[in-house]
DNA sequence: GCAGTGACCTCGT
DNA sequence: AACGAGGCCACTG
């Protein structure tokens, strides 16, 4: 807050979205792509992910619609998402699922 | 400027 | 209920 800056492009929208969820939270591409205005562009949250692999951002805290890690394969190794997640309090409903409905994060609650 | 891509979502059968 | 196909949007080559 305070210091607000212009998004260069729907990416940076995105990256600051995540770089916004809570240790021990996690967020859906949909719920962020609303958050931005654009329902459709659910699928644009997981390039700009892919390009923030190795980043700051905890891209281990966006999952699918079910919960699903989607993106773990996507990962410099597919198990690092999940021990991840794990590390931070998360809990799973199965080996690449976590339980949204414990951990669910909507953006703009900060 | 055109075409291809893709860590999704929703609808139809 | 489960499976399949399409649509959607923004970025890169």
């Amino acid at each position: 807050m305070g210091s607000i800056n212009p998004p260069s492009s729907f990416y940076d929208s995105v990256w600051r979205v995540v770089a916004q969820i809570p240790v021990g939270r996690v967020t859906t591409y949909g719920d962020i792509a609303a958050h931005l205005g654009r329902r459709g562009a659910a699928r644009i949250v997981g390039w700009a992910l892919k390009d923030a692999v190795g980043g700051d951002l905890p891209c281990h805290r966006v999952v699918n619609r079910n919960g699903v890690l989607t993106g773990r394969r996507h990962f410099e190794t597919p198990h690092v998402m999940a021990e991840r997640l794990r590390s931070e309090g998360v809990t799973f409903v199965a080996e690449d699922q976590v339980d949204l409905d414990a951990h669910r994060w909507r953006p703009g609650k900060r």
